[in-house]
DNA sequence: GAGATATACTTGAGTACGCAAACAGGCTAG
DNA sequence: CTAGCCTGTTTGCGTACTCAAGTATATCTC
């Protein structure tokens, strides 16, 4: 194993392993603030934060980070609990939006509060706010970076929420 | 959503889903290699580091970041494609330790090469090597930090693997 | 306007974990 | 020496995805 390798090996080791302690603590908080998991909360969160708290599927899909079949998937388990709705596009029947429900709202609310506060809290005890913002940019040039699509597509047509 | 907590909430949803992505990648890499996965290969190389090739089976989990029960699943495959062994410690019968086998080494560097200088051209693609280490000493103050315990407990007994 | 191709989404089957509980062996205190 | 606790491992059951393939719908080309 030549001596080039160390520091990318290093690198990528810390980040599975960070994300995957990171990703059950937060699971265990969120599944006891509201029965929702990381994933979950991101996709209210998007959704919440979109113009009309909709978004096309496959967007939403992108944005956080699964395939399409896992936002399928996904938003089964969020329409079962009644926290989205679907909307069909009239203008393209092939798409339909994921809208955030009232009662969506109300689990996004009620977690954020501790969720947000145990993932400042987790990154303020660690990092000066400088040393943050590096971190920041420097996962931004890896792949898979958010590119934070503002959400194009949306805001077009009344919302309407179905079952 | 108050302003504090915008950096927080970007820095761990970048680090999900880069590492999502990568993963992913890597992944399919490391199954047209050797027909392993990203976690098998640092099981394996975390084995052929290790003194006699062998680590017990509760430090490689902590190692590579599974629960006890995820290592006992992961082994599981890589034991029957005979990739590594099981030993049993005669100090402690509680203590099994899991040995990499010949075969073992063999998949390892045939898929070291590829995979590794996937991951350095990865980095060197976005990151100059200063910004390599930092990100490498930021990363490595969030939870679940390798700990990279140089296999305490090891090279104690003669190795006879077995099955 | 008829294919061909691309896009959005769903479904079937499989996998890689996780958690909680069970169990076995070891350690300590009386 | 025995009762209680701690540690290492496995097992049952559940879940959150993945990939590949299938179905609609849209768009582009001639």
């Amino acid at each position: 194993m030549n001596s080039q390798v160390p520091s990318a090996l290093t690198a990528f080791v810390r980040l599975a392993n960070a994300h995957g302690a990171m990703e059950r603590a937060f699971n265990q908080e969120l599944q006891a603030a509201g029965r929702i998991t990381v994933t979950d909360f991101e996709v209210l969160r998007r959704l919440a934060d979109a113009p009309d708290g909709r978004m096309r599927r496959i967007d939403l899909a992108h944005a956080v980070g699964v395939t399409p079949s896992g936002i399928t998937r996904l938003l089964d388990g969020l329409e079962a609990s009644e926290l989205v709705g679907r909307h069909h596009c009239t203008q393209d029947h092939r798409v339909t939006y994921a809208v955030i429900t009232n009662a969506g709202r109300d689990v996004l609310r009620a977690t954020a509060a501790t969720h947000l506060a145990g993932l400042v809290a987790l990154f303020a005890e660690r990092f000066t706010q400088n040393e943050l913002n590096q971190l920041v940019t420097l996962l931004g040039r890896l792949p898979g970076a958010d590119s934070d699509l503002s959400c194009p597509a949306a805001a077009v047509e009344p919302v309407t929420v179905e079952s």
